[in-house]
DNA sequence: AATGCGGGGCT
DNA sequence: AGCCCAGCATT
């Protein structure tokens, strides 16, 4: 394979550079609910490394830790949580997006419990196997909570290897050689702290836009920082623009039945188990449409107009009409509705997007 | 190799 | 308004 292009011209990165960097993560690590600190002497609890990189997947630790907490509260255990109840694990998971990686945990769950005697497997082909762990998560939790030493790369360390070396190849093609640079540099113990440092000095100051170099521990090693280009890489290839889609969603509430349980309930579905918001909760309506211009309000009248929610998904922008309307509107041949108490909507654990709807609903109805 | 899949926080 | 993020499954 031929060498990417590269302004390493001085000498490769040697394994000093990993000791500067392990030196500087032994002040520096930060500390997390799923960490121990780097000479602890032993390895933190594989469920909670094994779920902490599953909520990491394309979600920001401050997104994700509060999270966590509360999660592992309530399922303190890999045998809690595959006697728990799925919806409410996916009513949990609301909110954090990504949704088929709630289901692949639950799945992953039962697989180690039925199959593996509850106990995580410890290398990395074995647990790249398990629902929901790919390449990056198999590699990092047999790091992390094992000790192996594997080379996990997710988007961090690709960015801080991509600038050690200069590596100027648009992505997704640097990424062969970011693995073969990643390898030249990775220290022969501590794969796991490697890892995590690497992790830390990204989100610390190897940042994606403004890097801040002066305090880095490889700044001396760092060809992009002797070459001016640590903020230019890596390299991407431009996105397509993101098309329009434009849906409704119906608000339709029915006094329930009379009595201490009595009281306004709303309609709810459960969305099919693929796909988009796959298997949530969410306010039935019929299918979204791609449009070219969003239809002006009075166009869609089905029942009262309450207002418009709009929600930008990874590949397309959605306008949601939020129409309160009668039960004879709810889109034929669908399953019949979940009735839903009103005033435990909150509970519902419905993603986002319609829980913002519901909000609006409820404001609008007042 | 390309595509589908959330959401929030940043600039 | 665009870009980013501790990616994976599917095709």
């Amino acid at each position: 394979m031929a060498m990417p292009a590269s302004r390493n011209i001085a000498p490769a990165p040697t394994r000093t550079t990993a000791q500067k960097l392990l030196d500087w993560y032994d002040i520096h690590a930060r500390q997390l609910p799923w960490r121990h600190p780097p000479g602890a002497g032993c390895h933190p609890d594989p469920y909670r490394v094994w779920l902490s990189e599953v909520m990491l997947q394309q979600t920001g630790v401050s997104a994700v830790t509060p999270r966590f907490l509360r999660f592992v509260e309530r399922w303190p255990d890999l045998s809690a949580l595959a006697a728990a109840n799925e919806a409410d694990v996916m009513a949990e998971w609301a909110g954090l997006g990504y949704y088929a990686r709630a289901r692949s945990l639950i799945a992953c769950a039962k697989t180690l419990v039925d199959q593996y005697g509850g106990i995580f497997p410890r290398t990395e082909p074995e647990l790249a196997r398990l629902p929901g762990i790919g390449p990056y998560s198999a590699a990092a939790i047999a790091a992390i909570a094992f000790g192996e030493q594997t080379i996990p790369i997710d988007a961090n360390i690709l960015r801080v290897v991509a600038r050690l070396f200069a590596i100027e190849t648009p992505l997704p093609a640097a990424k062969g050689a970011v693995a073969t640079a990643a390898a030249r540099l990775w220290p022969s113990m501590r794969a796991g702290d490697f890892a995590q440092a690497l992790m830390d000095l990204a989100a610390r100051h190897c940042t994606p836009r403004a890097p801040d170099c002066a305090p880095c521990p490889m700044r001396a090693d760092c060809a992009a920082a002797r070459h001016g280009l640590a903020a230019t890489l890596p390299r991407k290839a431009t996105k397509p623009p993101r098309p329009m889609r434009h849906g409704v969603a119906l608000w339709v509430v029915r006094q329930g039945k009379s009595g201490a349980a009595g009281g306004a309930q709303v309609a709810l579905i459960t969305r099919p188990a693929r796909g988009l918001l796959g298997g949530m909760r969410a306010l039935p309506g019929p299918p979204w449409q791609v449009v070219a211009a969003l239809p002006a309000p009075p166009e869609l009248l089905q029942g009262r107009h309450l207002g418009r929610v709009r929600h930008i998904f990874t590949h397309f922008a959605l306008t949601l009409d939020v129409v309160a309307a009668d039960e004879s509107a709810l889109p034929a041949g669908d399953a019949p509705p979940i009735w839903w108490p009103l005033d435990q909507i909150d509970a519902a654990g419905l993603p986002t997007l319609f829980a913002r709807a519901a909000a609006l609903a409820r404001a609008a109805m007042d």
